[in-house]
DNA sequence: AGGTAACTGAGACTCAGTCTCGACAACCGC
DNA sequence: GCGGTTGTCGAGACTGAGTCTCAGTTACCT
């Protein structure tokens, strides 16, 4: 049921992976799915507000918090907690467990594999008795 | 001008700190850093605003704000930003760039050493061509 | 086709964090 | 020690991202 590494998220793609979570295929996620593969690095969802009404996109913001949600319940999008206390998205194209760089300047972002810090966070649990749920 | 790393943030050093830093020594902030070092763990801007008020002490929520945001500033304390948008802080014996193992359970927190994230961020670079001036 | 549970849109609501502004008090030079 | 300057304070209004509500709608199962 697990994508491969690498591939883009298809219309079809995505009405599997929601169904299997549970989740409805319905317009609404369709539009907002389609307004996330015409933005490029990250976005935040005023983008996703400003796109959809641009493009005539029916899709509520509400609808659009709601969607995102979703999304990145899936995987297929990751949120961002910004420092100041906003959030923004990026695409996932990488599956499982990965790290981004984002750049500062253009908000790109690079997908990066595992780069050594299982290694870091097996010595961090070793030394303090804690078990590591998650890293940022 | 840098004080050891270890060291606990004694009401002279903060003076000294804040002065060098261009700020003034206020019984606000005297107040504020009372408040913080009988904290322990993380904590919020809320939980400093609720022990303001308990023990009467003279600090206004937005003083507490501006408080936080010095001491972020002086490396006194640091700021997290959580998944959920909010901030909370970590007051910082360990001086210099280090990590914080937060444990969710108890929100106690444990300052780390390097770990080996230079190594990690330089061979990033290396490979990306990006200039890593941050990573959380 | 019909039933049902999930979903949607619109707008009210929440609340962390910011801003404003008049009053106050550290620190400086004398 | 004594103003003057200027950073700081308190109180409360304001902002805006994110959440919630609810009546109406729609996808999916049988």
């Amino acid at each position: 049921m697990k994508a491969q590494a690498g591939d883009q998220l298809t219309p079809d793609d995505l009405a599997r992976t929601l169904d299997a979570a549970g989740y409805r295929m319905t317009d609404a996620r369709r539009a907002v799915v389609g307004l996330i593969a015409s933005r490029d690095g990250t976005f935040d969802t005023a983008d996703l507000v400003a796109d959809a009404r641009r493009r005539r996109v029916p899709a509520a913001r509400a609808t659009i918090f709601r969607t995102l949600e979703i999304l990145a319940a899936i995987g297929a999008v990751e949120r961002l907690d910004l420092p100041n206390g906003e959030h923004s998205y990026v695409r996932c194209d990488t599956r499982g467990h990965h790290h981004h760089l984002v750049c500062t300047d253009c908000q790109r972002s690079v997908d990066l594999e595992e780069l050594g810090m299982t290694t870091i966070t097996a010595d961090v649990e070793l030394r303090t008795g804690y078990v590591i749920d998650r890293h940022r």
